[in-house]
DNA sequence: CACATGATCGCCT
DNA sequence: GGCGATCATGTGG
């Protein structure tokens, strides 16, 4: 068996990004404030290409990630290891952790390059006739996708993993929450970082 | 509906 | 050696 072998998207996960209206963003868009980010990829798709085809879904729901006062952040601290290097790059790159030992999360990295902060890819809706819970959570969204460690690192910015954004944003009211499952942050366990459309029925649990 | 639990392993202390 | 930026399934009320 190939260990490294890239994991096929959902077959229902199939979309024509020219027929959506749907965009690239350009480098600046990721180089902006973390949070500033977060709320506007709410409404934004990730999207990857395999086999000259391309899949994705709309993203519904994000967390922010801050840098090292963020104790929930990986980066917390100025940490600096070789599984967090993808956040220390510029805006714009992916960066994808393994978590409970078999669930990945896929986060967008923000600002400068040596600022450790990014955004993190908690739920999608899927297009057409997909169930509307199939990307419901990060490890979801990362299984559905075929999105895996192998990929921390790629630059999203005109790789085969992108985030597109709708030529003409549809006004849309952001629910603003704290962040889930980061009991253990201390008081930053309460900080307002989690960003969703309240009217999906594809938001996690 | 609200918990409770098991699965599973790379990473960091 | 311990522990998660999770999820599916099970129990009981």
């Amino acid at each position: 068996m190939i260990a490294d072998e890239p994991k096929r998207p959902d077959p229902r996960l199939a979309i024509d990004p020219r027929a959506l209206g749907l965009r690239e963003p350009p480098r600046g868009f990721f180089r902006r404030g973390t949070v500033r980010v977060a709320r506007d990829l709410v409404g934004a798709w990730i999207a990857r290409r395999w086999r000259g085809r391309w899949y994705g879904a709309r993203i519904v729901e994000t967390e922010a990630y801050l840098g090292p006062a963020d104790r929930a952040a990986h980066s917390w601290g100025g940490r600096r290891t070789p599984r967090i290097e993808p956040m220390y790059a510029v805006g714009g790159h992916l960066y994808v952790f393994l978590v409970y030992g078999m669930h990945h999360c896929a986060n967008v990295v923000t600002r400068r390059e040596g600022e450790a902060e990014a955004v993190l890819l908690r739920a999608a809706e899927p297009p057409g006739g997909a169930p509307p819970r199939l990307l419901a959570g990060p490890g979801k969204l990362c299984a559905g996708l075929g999105i895996t460690t192998r990929s921390s690192g790629l630059d999203l910015v005109g790789g085969t993993i992108r985030i597109l954004v709708p030529a003409r944003r549809p006004r849309r009211r952001l629910a603003v929450s704290p962040r889930i499952g980061i009991d253990y942050a201390g008081d930053a366990k309460h900080w307002p970082l989690r960003f969703y459309d309240e009217h999906s029925k594809s938001v996690s649990r």
